[in-house]
DNA sequence: CCCCACCACTGCGAAATCCGCAAGCTACGA
DNA sequence: TCGTAGCTTGCGGATTTCGCAGTGGTGGGG
């Protein structure tokens, strides 16, 4: 029993420094339990426990562990547009220079949700979350473009959301 | 007691038809749960009634039914660099004619994570999940490119994620 | 080599939560 | 007037969560 994964962290665990993108790497384990609330966000944990191969309290121990990392979260996510946002809108950016400052400031706006460092025509690409027109024009032309270092910014604004899913890991 | 939230149906329900964009429109309650659990999917339905005025069984009964809907779901998200998935991107993709049968063809590939149906100067913006540079390669060049109706494409390769939160409505 | 600290896991009991169900109430529309 | 829909309260049993004590392995330090 408890062999459908088995940890063999003495195998596993050639990499397990910091890889230099961010967060600490995970073992099949963890991998197996994230897969499971990918999921379903709210599956207890000794269902997680039977499908991974681990105690109740062991997973119990894990999940917190990886949330208190920021690893990972658990949350409702949903259509912007059906709780009330009705601008959403995805913006290419070109910075010039360092990219950190306008990235950090771009972090601590709230209508910011989403901001990937890209190779490419856009050094920068962030999602915004807006209630109207007036809202997303306010947030790009006057709190975006006048960021020092922004040199200019493209916008897409959205007109539909066709797909949205959070089972990478489910293949 | 129960006052934080009155739901007053009469006076927020004007417009409770389906919106032309998808899902059902939420009146205030329903909101305020969502809210709460965008702060924290685990949370328990007591607790959530206590914040938004509504008994245990009623909380219960609205995430259900927001679940089953489909308005929103309660998952784990992640950086998914850290899970193991070395390459992502974002695809801005141009099409000939109409738009659906594409959006549905993407739909249906398990790398394409995100997709949106855009205004400027991509019609279609879809995220891309991959393993490796190889895996990427071939669901551009030969899943994505060579379906009928796309035009053109422009990659976008993910260097870095900067910041990804699920929590407007706390604001 | 022994000892000890550390870490992850297990096992268990108590408390809290979940879940289904029933009865009663109100608002609303046919 | 009747039926429906949604909420509340209450309840009990099954399940889950949570804290804690105990165990086994691993890696120094003496």
């Amino acid at each position: 029993m408890h062999s459908e994964v088995v940890a063999s962290r003495s195998a596993e665990q050639r990499d397990s420094k910091e890889s230099r993108n961010g967060g600490p790497q995970l073992d099949a384990v963890s991998l197996a339990i994230v897969e499971q609330l990918q999921e379903d966000g709210r599956r207890p944990y000794a269902a997680i426990g039977k499908a991974v191969g681990l105690s109740e309290a062991a997973v119990r121990q894990r999940v917190q562990k990886l949330l208190d990392q920021g690893v990972m979260q658990i949350v409702a996510v949903t259509d912007p547009l059906t709780v009330g946002f009705r601008r959403q809108a995805m913006l290419g950016i070109n910075v010039d220079g360092d990219l950190d400052p306008v990235a950090d400031a771009l972090t601590a706006m709230q209508e910011v949700e989403y901001i990937v460092i890209t190779a490419g025509s856009f050094d920068l690409m962030v999602e915004v979350v807006c209630e109207d027109d007036d809202h997303l024009l306010e947030v790009i032309n006057k709190r975006i473009r006048t960021l020092p270092g922004v040199r200019s910014t493209e916008s897409f604004v959205y007109l539909k959301l066709k797909k949205q899913t959070y089972m990478w890991g489910t293949r």
